[in-house]
DNA sequence: GGGACCGTTGTTAACGTTCACAGTCGGGCC
DNA sequence: GGCCCGACTGTGAACGTTAACAACGGTCCC
């Protein structure tokens, strides 16, 4: 009687014991190889039940040289887009199999990149993926360790690994071809920091879509992603008489944007129009609701999954490029010009 | 001569032969014990250097039995308030020398938890910290494994592990008692989700600053922490003339409190006074800036690996409690009573 | 001068699993 | 009957690290 005493966990060669059988038969049951009988397996079994025995991933990691783990190294994770690819990944990395171990940078340089890599390859990981937004996070993929297969999201043409991203041109081209659709003369920009390659590639589509129409061009402002320096860019904008439409390069600054025209008696979409990007679930209920372009962070979480799992398994090392298209979002903070 | 060939990574062994000493020498450099000849010492760091050699976790932790790894198990890592707390919690680890391994739930009921908890300890994670918001995820923290240091963190009366969490009735109360501060005759309130603790704190606290203040207690909307919710909650709301103050459970569902209120004509905080919680970077952009309670993701994040590192370390048991406290944050949104 | 002791190093044996290989048993076939 | 082959099972040796213990040389002290 008594309290139950805390034992030593079971390993194999109990369950061996117990089974009335070799520990090689117990590892080939758990690892379903063919040639075991029917009866002796389900002999095995049982003794695994009654044992509470739980295989030691530890053990098998150093055998087989797998961990079955993945890493994710990846950048302030409180943000909506981060955390929402994370999030993608890490349900796609279950569905797989694999366990999924995340680093978060706090700082940008290639030094912090080195160390998380460091961090997660001396923990064994069997893959690796690197969530890659800024320009110095891209670059610092070149320190990549050799030999661990990786993949990055949002990459920009990183070297030497395949990249899964959304195409951000094409948004920003989206988001200003419906404005210009809409009879704007032209249309401003607040960009997002000039490090970060999402921001770069909406700036190059928009650009893109003002110079294939044949419009003028404005100086962008810029932004650092928060509602602060939206709304700061939209004080600039609000004093400026010639503005009717406006392209801003994330929902939160675009929140800023509104809430500034707001103030100012600058009515949306009236005498501006605002478009977004990401969709944050937030921005169909802003003041007005806003239109924005939609990015499927999941579809990015997944497919990165699914094509490092594809190099870890076919042992290929085939550089892949998959781009996830974004999508328009039509509220009510645009409309036709004057 | 040509290039680098592709050779299996150097072991101990290896820097042992290299430096001319016993691999258990090399061990001891790696492990800064005493006992060592400075002029060995150096002699083995040169060889490790040289050789790049990477100590071999696995290996390591199949014999110490301990992976310097925890696991964390959240819900939903999307939503803003678990997406902060597991950042803390991924950056205090980190900080106190510990991997992390994250499980988001897809399924909040007892076997989903069951799920996480088998792959984390079957990984070999040295302790667990559960991000248990739900009443159901909180009581399936009975099913924790036992000899697994855990930390819940808003696990509310978790019988047998230590909790980290904010005070969310305090949080209730000083919503309403800010409200009932500015002349209302009464506050309104919509809550979240009815089989969430933080939900179920928020409503308390509420209610209790009420009976104190011998308020009459409205029956409280619920919604499901979605500005959708809110803004449905919202609507109600505005066709009922003697309506003057809202506490609105999150910020999200206040921004779609504030949505349909603009959309009826209803203007805050003129006719009625509106408080959010959760202090999300958004809030303070919001039309009008929202007053809410700020919790600290953080500091919950940063409290609860404190938590377990020592429950580790010390290898003691004894249940903690951690409090931490919220703060009203007054912004726009609301004002004295007509 | 001899024994105890300390600092330093090496040797051997775990840890719990999988892999490679070697058995054993029985049946089919010539 | 002997041979081979296939299905099934067991034996031993890895994997790369740390822990336990032994060994060595020198110093100190009586």
């Amino acid at each position: 009687m008594g309290p139950v005493v805390q034992r030593r966990p079971p390993v194999m060669a109990d369950v061996a014991r117990e089974a009335g059988v070799s520990h090689q038969t117990v590892s080939r049951v758990l690892n379903d190889h063919p040639n075991v009988r029917g009866e002796t397996r389900a002999r095995v079994l049982a003794a695994i039940g009654k044992l509470g025995y739980r295989r030691n991933h530890v053990a098998r990691a150093l055998v087989t040289k797998h961990s079955r783990t993945l890493g994710v190294v990846s950048f302030d994770t409180t943000l909506y887009g981060p955390a929402s690819t994370v999030y993608g990944i890490e349900q796609a990395a279950r569905a797989a199999g694999y366990f999924v171990s995340i680093v978060s940078l706090t700082s940008i340089d290639r030094a912090g990149m080195r160390d998380a890599l460091d961090y997660l390859t001396g923990q064994g990981v069997d893959g690796i993926v690197v969530v890659a937004p800024q320009r110095a996070t891209a670059r610092a993929l070149a320190d990549l360790p050799l030999g661990v297969p990786a993949v990055a999201v949002e990459g920009g043409e990183a070297g030497d690994v395949s990249v899964v991203c959304v195409d951000q041109a094409a948004g920003g081209r989206l988001a200003t071809e419906h404005l210009l659709a809409l009879g704007h003369e032209t249309v401003w920009h607040v960009s997002g920091p000039s490090d970060w390659l999402e921001a770069e590639g909406r700036v190059a589509g928009w650009r893109a879509a003002l110079e294939q129409a044949d419009r003028q061009v404005p100086r962008p402002l810029t932004g650092d992603w928060s509602p602060r320096s939206g709304y700061e860019a939209g004080r600039v904008l609000a004093g400026m008489r010639n503005v009717t439409a406006v392209f801003v390069a994330n929902d939160q600054m675009a929140l800023g944007v509104l809430r500034a025209f707001t103030e100012q008696g600058v009515r949306v979409p009236e005498r501006v129009s605002v478009v977004g990007f990401d969709d944050v679930p937030e921005s169909a209920y802003f003041s007005p609701p806003l239109t924005t372009i939609r990015q499927d962070f999941g579809a990015v979480g997944r497919h990165s999954i699914e094509v490092l799992v594809r190099q870890l398994e076919d042992g290929r090392h085939g550089l892949e490029r998959l781009v996830v298209p974004p999508a328009l979002v039509v509220r009510a903070s645009t409309a036709g010009s004057a």
